[in-house]
DNA sequence: TGCGTGACTAGCC
DNA sequence: AGGCTAGCCACGC
């Protein structure tokens, strides 16, 4: 139960993050009570990219790069998905980073 | 059953 | 400053 527990609780939280916000995966884990799982996360993520309903795109890690990019359909499909939000992104990192952090 | 792997992080050298 | 190591834990072979 624990598991499929972990995997709604991040699915849960990536679901809050607010139109052109980001956050990390270090963030969505200790939200959830798993500090040291942050892995994890990019695990259940990696399962949910057929649900279309996760916007997989607004996490990224500590350092705003798009650690996930090779996950998504094409070469920059999460480069563009934020660009149109409103986020920079150069060379596989966020811009301006902070300002888009978003704490759960 | 055991080992390698990975959308991570923090800490040490 | 930048690279390496060690924890972390689910999954596949």
């Amino acid at each position: 139960m624990s598991t499929n527990d972990f995997y709604a609780k991040v699915y849960q939280v990536v679901l809050q993050i607010p139109y052109g916000k980001i956050t990390t995966y270090g963030a969505i884990a200790k939200k959830i009570g798993a500090p040291k799982s942050a892995r994890m996360v990019g695990y259940a993520l990696n399962a949910s990219h057929i649900n279309q309903d996760i916007p997989a795109h607004r996490v990224v890690n500590r350092k705003g790069l798009l650690t996930g990019k090779h996950h998504f359909q094409g070469t920059n499909l999460m480069q563009q998905l934020l660009e149109n939000e409103g986020i920079i992104v150069k060379e596989n990192t966020v811009q301006n980073f902070k300002e888009h952090f978003w704490e759960p």
